[in-house]
Formats: structure tokens, C-alpha cells, sequence
RNA sequence: GCCGAUGUAGCUCAGUUGGCCAGAGCAGCUGAUUUGUAAUCAGCUGGUCGGGGGUUCGAAUCCCUCCAUCGGCUCCA
């Protein structure tokens, strides 16, 4: 009997039944087989050593393919839980899945104790086992057996998954001495594991709830050979020196005291320079989008809160109200600006021809992030958002959000954001309580976000149970040094806050109607945004935002006058930079003005002064030669301009 | 908030199993040098060893506790 297998080239092979993709491989060259790790068959994972018995569509998997390192990956998990169960007899197993990077697994060490120096432990017997060769044997077994197997090990953690999965979809890994509950897909065997390294460690909630058991869970990640964990480690020492708290301190950007208080950054010089670049920037960009500039205080009465459903919310949780000397009167640090800005819009009847009113401000807001969450400027407990709120007629709603779309856009484009991701966070229906607000203006809401994120084009991702509590929201991820993701820009619909705060317009019928409202944020926050900046430049800032564009280097004392006409020159041509006038050698002074990343160095010393020119020499690529200080300025605008329009 | 780790000068780090006045480089200051594309030389200053408590003849080192930071978990209006 023969089956047909359709590979991704397009051909067509004749094979017999009960084939495995490994032997499909073999029959292209014995170079692929040995680097097939699983398969992807119609579409689905499936093991290279699977039996198959129907016509079907066959993609090999290697180390090259995205799921072929996740299958490596979860495999590596397994032995790694071997490993850790031959050192540490009696401990038992939550889940060990595959990550982008690598893998983890999820351990109730029980009596025993594991700290980072049993790391190299952990990894010698890692490469022990890996090296026997062991083929990871599938057994599809009953539930019943399933639970049996596992009541024997007294494993409540197996137990539980296990119980909630149906009767016949339920299978066994097994490879050397170790068996694990697993729906596969794995390598061969696990002699392609050549190298790895346990990475750290860190408490777990079991299923990922706070109420119940916090278990061990040990990051590692494995290669097909030393030469690319090395290579990954010394990535990884690299990418951790674009750490936006590491620079931040090096360029005098930011700081934080302790007297002041946790997670409330402030922001130094340098640092306020760049921010209110980005600013500025944006303002521009949404004066021409119909934008108005809006203040609003720090404070709000809680009542405000109690409004808008924040303070039943959150208040517990919050920094708390604020008293005054009369009994019962009660505000509240301001955590987000909606509640002010619907304030303003009720400041008189508006009608359908005020409509969109677009009120946009940089408003500051502190939350009270638990302890443990705060990290650098990402996360905060006073930060500034770049909020602005919408508020449109129904029908003018998906204009209002592709607009909002556009602006966000144009700001990754400015700032050559390329690795983002469009993320759609909508309500899990099987947890309303969660959310204020009728099924009506949810379902409204989020139809008119995956609309308009569709027409614009976007390639979203869609997680359900990431919305805010009163809306669906359409996020843009950026990845930070070592790949943490993190939400920048923000837009949501929202149809509830205009009912709590009872906002209406008066429609051409002459009948009032309820606008809708759009939050939006395209940086998310000041501090985050820069955080993420810093980490994407490495604190080479283009030079429209760079708080010094350029140092001049005069080459002895005699010339400080020279290079003090220069610097005077150039900041009437709208160019800004300082001067070292230290009495040091150039080669120092070019030494320090690369650390401290400025773009353009001037030297200047006897000839520059007779011919009234700067020796330029730009950051990290060297000499450029001489030019007239006015084609300097003019050459440094020039680039500005191109960056920013 | 939870699990784990860390905390020595402005910064980066040494300080072996508790033992004389706690060290280095960089930065800073002073002086010399007047310098041509990634570190000129010399001298000096600078530290309640995160805070508090304890053990000890003696604590940076051991114990307790609090704080902060780092890696995660949970959370993220």
C-alpha cells in the first residue's frame, strides 16, 4: 500500500504505508536526516519517527525552523526534569514547556534546596543523560492509567493536569529512565543536545495562580553544539550592557532615591532634554492630527474615582486618599487622566459639529505597583502618560482609531521601531466579572477594534482576558535588550466611561446622543518609551534627540577661544553641543566623548582657527576631515530634517 | 506581595576558613604638561562595609530583622 507525500517544494512522493518522516528525510539525503528533529504533518507537530498512514502534506524540521527549536526545546525540559530527578530524589513535576529562548521547568523540590552554585551540577548530569542516546518513546495510554501511573507517584500536580484532560488525547513520554506526561511532539533522541546551560532561577505560582503553591522553576537553554551556547551567553553579556538602567546612570539621564521613594524616577538634565524632544515631537504631530493641548491637576476627588469605577477597582490597592482638615473630604493621586478630561468635556452642551473633541496631555499619574514588579523606567510608580481622549459620534469611531494608528506608526517609523507587535486584548468571555460594562458596548467595542486594525492593515496577535477592565484595547509591543516584551503604544474603545460620566451630545436630529471614547497613548509612558529608546540605541540617540549633538575639542588652551566662537557659532545655528576644555590630550578628549556616545566631535587647534573650520570626526566611525563651521551646522540640520519629517 | 540572589568610595570591583589603621582602577581635586583623532605624569581627597539588633576578646566576614536592587512569578486602570 502506498501513501502520497506532498513536500513543501511542491513535489509528490510515493511511499509505503507507515513511513516516518525520518525515513522521508533519508530518502532526500542522509545529511537531513540527521538533522530532522520533528515534522510538521497537514499541519500538525508530530514526531519524525511517527508512523503515517494517510496522503498528506510533509515539512521537516530542523534546528533552522522557529518549531523545530521548540521541540528541541521541550525536550531539553524533559531531560533537564531527568536530570534534576536522578540529583534530587522524590521531587515532583509542574509543567516544563518551550519559551522563545529556551525552556523551563516548574519543580516542587520538596525537602531539598537548590541554589545557583548546584547550576553546574544540574547541567553535568543534564549532558550525562543526553548522551545516552535515549529515544523518547510515545505512549498513548487511557486516563485511567494515566491517573493510576501517577497515583502511584503520589504526583498531585500530574493528577491535576491529567484530570482535566478528556479520556484518549492523553499520551506519555518516555526516554532513559524517565517518563512525563507530555502531548509531544519530541526529537529522536536526545544525543542532538550537545550543550546547555541552567540560567536561573526563580518561584513559580503552580498554573500560575497566587493562591496556591509557589513552585522552583529553573530557566535553562540548550544548542545542537557548544559553539552556539557561547555565542548565545556572550549575546546575552552584550545585550545586558544596553540596559537602559546601566546607561541611564553612565549618561546621566535619570536616578532614583531612596529618600524620595521607590519606583519614582527623576529625570536629570540630560534625560529631561531628551524627553521633552520626544515630546515636543508629538505635540507637533498631533497639532496637525486636530489635537488640543489640555492641563489637569495631580489630584481628583475620590468621588471622581467612585464616577469612573476606578476607585472600586483599585482603591484598595492604591496609594491611598489624601485628607484635608475637614472630616470626610477625600482625593486621590490621579492614576489615570480620563476621569479630568470627561470633566472638561461636560463643561458645556457639545454637539455633533464640536465632535471629534480631541484632548490630549501629557499627564503624570502614580499607581502603586507592587514591590516586586517595579524595574527601572519600565516599570514605575509615577510616570508620565502621552494621554489623549477622543471623543467622537459612533460613526466616526474607526476613522478616529485608523487615525490613531497612523500617529503611533509614524512614531516607530521615526524612530525605527521595526520589531513590534500589534496585539488585540479583548475581554475572556468565561470571566465577566472582571469587566464593568454590557455585553452590548463589549461586543460593539471590539468589533470596531478588529476592524479597524484589519483595514489598516496591521498584523495583529489576539490574547482573550487582556483587556481593561472597561474596554478592549489594541496594544504595540516593543522587545526590550534581552527580549522582554513590553507595551508602548495603547489605543481602546470605550463605550462605558461616557455612560458613567453621563456624557451626551446633541445629534442633527436635534436628540442627545452618547459620544464614544478613544484613549490613546502612543508612547504608553515617557519613562518607558525612553527606557525602551535607550535599549534599542544603546544610547546612540539620533541626533534630533541626542542632548548633545556634538563637543568641541580644542587641542591646546591657546585655541579655547577659537572653540568658544565655534560653540557660540553653532548654537545661534540651532545646533547645541559643549566644549572640553580640560587640559587634557585629544586622544582622551575623543576617548571620553565616544563613551559618553556624543555624534560629532569638532577638533579644532591652529589650522582650524586660521581657516575657520572644524576637524569633524563622527562617533564610531572616525575622521570625516574639515569643513567651514557653517556647512557643519547646515549638514547637522539637514540630517535632523530628514529624521523627523 | 511571593520565591531566589545580591548590597564594600561617585562608578567598576578585590577583601581566602572572623584577627592589626578596609584595598585597587576609573572619576574628583591640586600641580606639572600645551597636547592633532579611543586613556600624559605625580600627589591628594574620598568608605557609618545598605540600616538596625545580636553572637564574640574581636564582625565587611557568623545569626536575626528591616530596606533597596537584580532574576522570575503574580499584577499592570
Amino acid at each position: 500500500m502506498n501513501i502520497k507525500i506532498t513536500l513543501p517544494d511542491g513535489t509528490v512522493k510515493p511511499f509505503n504505508k507507515g513511513v516516518s518522516a525520518m525515513d522521508v528525510a533519508k530518502s532526500i539525503s542522509e545529511g537531513l536526516a540527521r538533522n530532522v528533529l520533528a515534522a510538521k504533518f497537514n499541519d500538525q507537530m508530530i514526531d519524525a519517527l511517527l508512523p503515517l498512514e494517510t496522503d498528506g502534506s510533509l515539512r521537516l524540521l530542523t534546528w533552522n525552523d522557529p518549531e523545530g527549536k521548540q521541540v528541541f526545546w521541550h525536550s531539553s525540559a524533559h531531560i533537564l526534569a531527568a536530570a534534576v530527578a536522578e540529583l534530587y530524589p522524590g521531587v515532583k513535576f509542574g509543567i516544563g514547556p518551550a519559551i522563545d529562548t529556551g525552556f523551563y521547568y516548574d519543580i516542587d523540590f520538596m525537602q531539598h534546596t537548590v541554589n545557583p552554585d548546584d547550576f553546574a551540577k544540574i547541567e553535568a548530569k543534564f549532558l550525562e543523560l543526553a548522551a545516552q542516546k535515549s529515544v523518547f518513546n510515545r505512549k498513548d495510554i487511557a486516563k485511567c492509567d494515566a491517573l493510576d501511573f501517577y497515583k502511584k507517584k503520589d504526583d498531585e500536580y500530574k493528577l491535576e493536569l491529567i484530570g482535566e484532560l478528556e479520556d484518549g488525547t492523553i499520551s506519555l513520554y518516555e526516554s532513559g529512565n524517565f517518563t512525563d506526561l507530555c502531548r509531544g511532539p519530541h526529537i529522536p533522541d536526545t544525543s542532538a543536545i550537545k550543550a546547555v546551560k541552567v540560567l536561573s532561577i526563580a518561584g513559580a505560582y503552580w498554573r500560575g495562580d497566587e493562591t496556591r503553591k509557589q513552585l522552583t522553576r529553573l530557566y535553562a537553554v540548550s544548542f545542537p553544539k557548544q559553539k552556539e551556547l557561547t555565542e548565545y551567553l556572550v549575546m546575552l553579556e552584550e545585550a545586558k550592557k544596553r540596559d537602559h538602567r546601566k546607561l541611564g546612570k553612565e549618561l546621566d539621564l535619570f536616578m532614583f532615591s531612596q529618600s524620595v521613594g521607590q519606583g519614582l524616577p527623576m529625570w536629570l538634565p540630560k534625560g529631561t532634554a531628551l524627553r521633552e524632544r520626544l515630546e515636543n515631537f508629538l505635540k507637533r504631530a498631533q497639532k496637525k492630527a486636530g489635537y488640543q493641548q489640555v492641563l489637569t491637576p495631580h489630584i481628583g476627588d475620590v468621588d471622581l474615582y467612585r464616577t469612573s469605577g476606578h476607585y472600586e477597582k483599585y482603591g484598595k490597592d492604591s496609594f491611598q486618599t489624601i485628607n484635608t482638615p475637614f472630616e470626610g473630604e477625600e482625593f486621590l493621586l490621579k492614576p489615570m487622566n480620563c476621569p479630568h478630561h470627561c470633566e472638561i468635556y461636560k463643561l458645556k452642551p457639545r454637539s455633533y459639529r464640536d465632535l471629534p473633541l480631541r484632548l490630549a496631555e501629557f499627564g503624570t499619574v502614580y499607581r502603586y505597583e507592587q514591590s516586586g514588579e517595579l524595574h527601572g523606567l519600565t516599570r514605575v510608580r509615577g510616570f508620565t502618560q502621552d494621554d489623549a481622549h477622543i471623543f467622537c459620534t459612533p460613526d466616526q469611531l474607526k476613522e478616529e482609531f485608523k487615525a490613531v494608528i497612523d500617529i503611533i506608526l509614524y512614531i516607530f517609523k521615526t524612530l525605527d521601531f521595526k520589531d513590534y507587535t500589534a496585539q488585540i486584548s479583548l475581554r475572556d468571555p468565561n470571566n465577566k466579572t472582571k469587566y464593568i460594562g454590557s455585553d452590548e458596548n463589549w461586543e460593539k467595542s471590539e468589533r470596531a477594534i478588529v476592524e479597524a486594525a484589519a483595514e489598516k492593515g496591521l498584523q495583529t496577535v489576539t490574547e482573550v482576558g487582556e483587556a481593561a477592565f472597561y474596554g478592549p484595547k489594541l496594544d504595540f509591543m516593543v522587545k526590550d535588550a534581552i527580549g522582554r516584551k513590553w507595551q508602548l503604544g495603547t489605543v481602546q474603545v470605550d463605550y462605558n466611561l461616557p455612560e458613567r460620566f453621563d456624557l451626551e451630545y446633541i445629534g442633527a436630529d436635534n436628540q442627545k446622543h452618547r459620544p464614544v471614547l478613544i484613549h490613546r497613548a502612543p508612547f504608553g509612558s515617557m519613562e518607558r518609551f525612553v527606557a525602551v529608546l535607550i535599549e534599542h540605541t544603546g544610547g546612540n540617540f539620533p541626533l534630533w534627540l541626542t542632548p548633545e549633538q556634538f563637543i568641541v575639542l580644542p587641542i591646546s588652551e591657546k585655541y579655547s577661544e577659537y572653540a568658544n566662537k565655534v560653540l557660540n557659532d553653532l548654537e545661534l545655528s540651532d545646533c547645541r553641543g559643549i566644549i572640553d576644555e580640560r587640559s587634557e590630550k585629544t586622544g582622551k578628549k575623543i576617548r571620553d566623548a565616544e563613551l559618553n556616545k556624543i555624534p560629532y566631535m569638532l577638533v579644532v587647534g591652529e589650522k582650524e582657527a586660521a581657516e575657520g573650520t572644524v576637524s569633524v570626526r563622527k562617533r564610531g566611525e572616525g575622521d570625516l576631515g574639515a569643513m567651514t563651521v557653517e556647512a557643519f551646522a547646515n549638514m547637522v540640520n539637514d540630517e535632523v530634517r530628514k529624521m523627523i519629517d
